[in-house]
DNA sequence: ACTTCACATTGACGTTCATCGATATAAAGG
DNA sequence: CCTTTATATCGATGAACGTCAATGTGAAGT
């Protein structure tokens, strides 16, 4: 039995996926569905960050260990980010002996881009600059 | 002529889809290119300004003035808010007589998805909770 | 048990941000 | 011109955020 560890960093603060929204342009959102969606583009709102979840969804599984060298940044600073991603159910982390190992969650970036998807109009010429 | 007014609020500060960077789950992103995505994504990470684009992609072409009532929030908060959106390059804006129309710009959303495309992995079971 | 190692948490500091009142700008209508 | 209307800009304020040094925690190794 290899895991079932609970994640290290705190839990997801909601399953996106399971209750939220139609795309963008089908239907306007309600308050609490922007706030959630905040919530969670928030966590891409920082280029550390978008570089963690970045490495981490390239590599398949990437230990904390192996963040701070690439990202410059000490090692407080680089376990806030990876419990922001976390906590915004972008990565899920596995403690195996000392290491905390991440990996990406794929539904919940799944579910952005389904609700982001903006159907172009039909008169888009002539609107460059 | 209908147009080419220059777009209220500022311009957009990059066109990111034509430079910007493989999936994330494909190569890790350079800090330049994190930069620039994590500006976009800062453009979302607001429940107000996610309505704005959401009530402005749903009908196409929405009014500053009929932003304020809907979202409660004060004159110079929402030209606040299009503004930042206009910036990020998420919309645009077109000033015909005394109103501000906004349009949604479909290409820069597109970038976004593309970007963040997360390919599952083959060992997903068991990973709830 | 003691030490070491990987990581989380705390506390502090400077910066950015959302918000609004007040004011400026600019277009219509008289 | 003068007023009205829609929107942009300015200035201020309180909250949230990124960062790191210091410290806590818990698992290995000896």
């Amino acid at each position: 039995m290899n895991v079932n560890v609970k994640s290290p960093g705190s839990e997801p603060t909601a399953e996106l996926a399971t209750w939220c929204c139609a795309p963008v342009d089908t239907e306007a959102l309600r308050d609490d569905q922007a706030s959630a969606l905040a919530d969670v583009f928030a966590a891409l709102a920082d280029p550390v960050r978008l570089r963690i979840f970045s490495l981490i969804a390239s590599q398949g599984e990437v230990c904390s260990c192996n963040l701070e060298a690439p990202l410059q940044r000490s090692q407080p600073t680089i376990s806030h980010h990876t419990s922001r991603l976390a906590v915004a159910g972008l990565i899920v982390g596995e403690k195996r002996g000392r290491w905390t190992w991440w990996r990406p969650v794929a539904g919940q970036v799944d579910e952005l881009t389904r609700v982001l998807r903006v159907t172009p109009s039909t008169d888009d010429v002539d609107t460059l600059a």
